[in-house]
DNA sequence: TGCGAACCGTACCGTACGGTACTGATTGGG
DNA sequence: CCCAATCAGTACCGTACGGTACGGTTCGCA
């Protein structure tokens, strides 16, 4: 297997060690916050010698970046091929969905990155923020509105502005769970009540642009 | 007038220049995130020094501190007297409450604050997030709480948990608007769609929880 | 008028970080 | 067997920050 060959495995422009050494990174930044996040600290942790990281990201800004892509490349939403939509199965799906971005927005990785990137919105003019939006929250988005889009289709949804109806399902599933959670709220105890607050949400949301109810 | 009059006059106990201060350091963060808050350039914003920033203050996070509990003793949300209500001040009421709380958000120093709480979450212990959350969010919280259970003793809306109906307000009003401008979209543009938001939103939450529709 | 407290401005100290330069070891190719 | 490239480890540099100490000044008060 020669160098050539090793690139690009990780769906980045990316050699399998650095991929390890952005793994240590993230797991640095999860424990200690952006504070702990340092070069020496990386390179500690991966093994690596500073010299190395300015090589391979250019500066930290970069080896940043470097790390919401690759946790983003790890992260493939897989599009659930939905035909034969009937009602309860719209509502089924509905409910994993919220139950997927409700574990997603509570997961370590996410909360350490979205916190690192909304400290630094003050001073990069949110280019990290623009990356975490597009390449996490857009998939996941998409998802979403290929589901009502589906559901529409097959009559069991109606509304005008899909952007308004996935806001809505947004909102009634996330409400304002995710800025306790970034703002330090122990996550441990929460996520015993995702589901019930998936079906809650799905539910309401129903209500509001099902056409069965 | 002596000192021991001027204490005590922005609901902290605080010296009148000593909220001056203040008021230069939330400046700071505003215009240059949480980099830009160093105890020099605070100083030399409010022409004071350093010295006295620690004498007031103890350190940098006492300083903190003091910054969010003087911004929230000047945003005191008045309970609005909700005698008489029927369904159209009702939702008249609920349309006011959701305009202001997109407001309130948007707000150059709820954002700015927010923003430092959530940047120290992991090396704190969230101190600076329960602080937030305490003197701001529960402010408007109780609001909002006040509001929906005078609509149910009203016989205008019917729910069995106030937490829950308060939940489902708060996202639909907010959905991921408070997040997209944490990681720093540009609020100048969002907030003209505000007023079509708040509407919408609460249009909603009456056809979940209202008892008219 | 004289005293003392508060305070501004600045200089100072230790530390820690981002980034660079150098050395020695390893590895793969000809 | 040697050469070139890569990389780990470390030492180093400039800078900037948090926090402290000190001289000079103002102001309230007796």
């Amino acid at each position: 297997m020669t160098a050539a060959m090793r690139e690009a495995n990780a769906g980045e422009g990316l050699t399998e060690r650095q991929g390890a050494v952005l793994e240590q990174a993230l797991r640095l930044l999860v424990d200690g916050g952006e504070k702990a996040l340092t070069t020496a600290g990386i390179a500690r942790a991966a093994n690596c010698s500073k010299e190395s990281l300015y090589k391979w990201f250019g500066d930290r800004d970069g080896l940043i970046s470097a790390m919401i892509g690759f946790q983003a490349s790890k992260v493939r939403t897989q599009d659930v091929a939905a035909r034969a939509l009937d009602a309860e199965s719209l509502e089924r799906h509905l409910i994993v969905f919220a139950k997927d971005l409700l574990e997603v927005l509570a997961g370590d990785v996410s909360l350490a990155l979205n916190r690192l990137a909304i400290g630094q919105a003050s001073r990069d003019g949110s280019k990290l923020g623009h990356m975490l939006q597009e390449r996490g929250r857009r998939q996941i988005g998409r998802r979403a509105a290929a589901l009502l889009e589906a559901g529409r289709k097959a009559g069991l949804l109606a509304f005008d502005d899909a952007d308004e109806a996935y806001g809505a399902l947004y909102g009634l599933i996330v409400s304002d769970w995710h800025l306790k959670m970034l703002l330090g709220e122990e996550a441990g105890e929460m996520k015993k009540g995702f589901g019930r607050k998936a079906e809650q949400a799905v539910s309401a949301f129903l209500s509001l642009y099902g056409t069965k109810r």
